[in-house]
DNA sequence: CAAACTGTACTAGCTATATAATACAGTTAA
DNA sequence: TTAACTGTATTATATAGCTAGTACAGTTTG
């Protein structure tokens, strides 16, 4: 059972691409994996405070991914192959470093800057 | 004058905000400074090829955070001391570093990874 | 002065996001 | 079997973001 023991909700982002990227990062990482049960629409969305229609958005979008099937009654379970592992990995990696690099830029910080920075935040908390 | 060559629209992010982030980035890198000529409503709308009401709301958060001077009938100008600028580099760069930590860990990827992810992106482009 | 620009304000309409309240049929477990 | 869970679907409501159109008064420039 995936727990989102670490999620929590930031502002500023729709919640269902949050619930998204959680399990899609979680996939990368291998802390989550194919047999992994999801928790129902009802559960998430009370552990989370929000409405049980928000998870059913971020669900039938991964359903719709080919990440997680779903059938009428029974619980949700994460379904993935490697090919599409390797997929995703590639695409929230790419996506997430080029804008990293676009903003640093835009703050007119170097590479050494902008590298010192991450590392002075990866050790904190 | 501001010329927002560099500038370009993405989606998934409130255009008034990515107007907002794009002058902070600028004054924080030096690029922008006090005096600095902003586009008018209507020509920063033409320009983008977005609504004149969605300059308007950022340039109004600007000049309620107090970073921009705006007066009925005349133009609008840059106008920030050092220590507004000391105030939003914190908190822009803090926001952001924390922000990617916590995505590359999300990610499983280890400090040296990320760092190395971050390295090679910086060249391309 | 007059024309062309400025900032500002307002109404209306559309889409996306999120909530609330039900409803129903399939699955599971006592 | 029956009760409690599942996924799925629908309708209604509210808010944020964005667009379109219009209006008006102050400023700048010819």
């Amino acid at each position: 059972m995936i727990t989102f023991e670490h999620f929590k909700l930031e502002e500023g982002t729709p919640i269902y691409q949050q619930i998204l990227l959680y399990i899609k990062r979680g996939i990368i990482a291998g802390s989550i994996g194919s047999g992994d049960e999801l928790p129902s629409r009802r559960m998430m969305s009370a552990l989370l405070g929000i409405n049980p229609n928000t998870v059913q958005k971020a669900y039938r979008m991964l359903e719709e991914e080919g990440l997680i099937t779903s059938h009428s009654g029974a619980k949700s379970y994460v379904d993935v192959t490697e090919e599409k592992i390797k997929q995703i990995r590639k695409e929230l990696l790419q996506n997430d470093a080029k804008s990293i690099v676009n903003t640093m830029k835009q703050m007119g910080l170097s590479k050494e800057e902008a590298l010192r920075l991450i590392s002075e935040n990866w050790e904190e908390k």
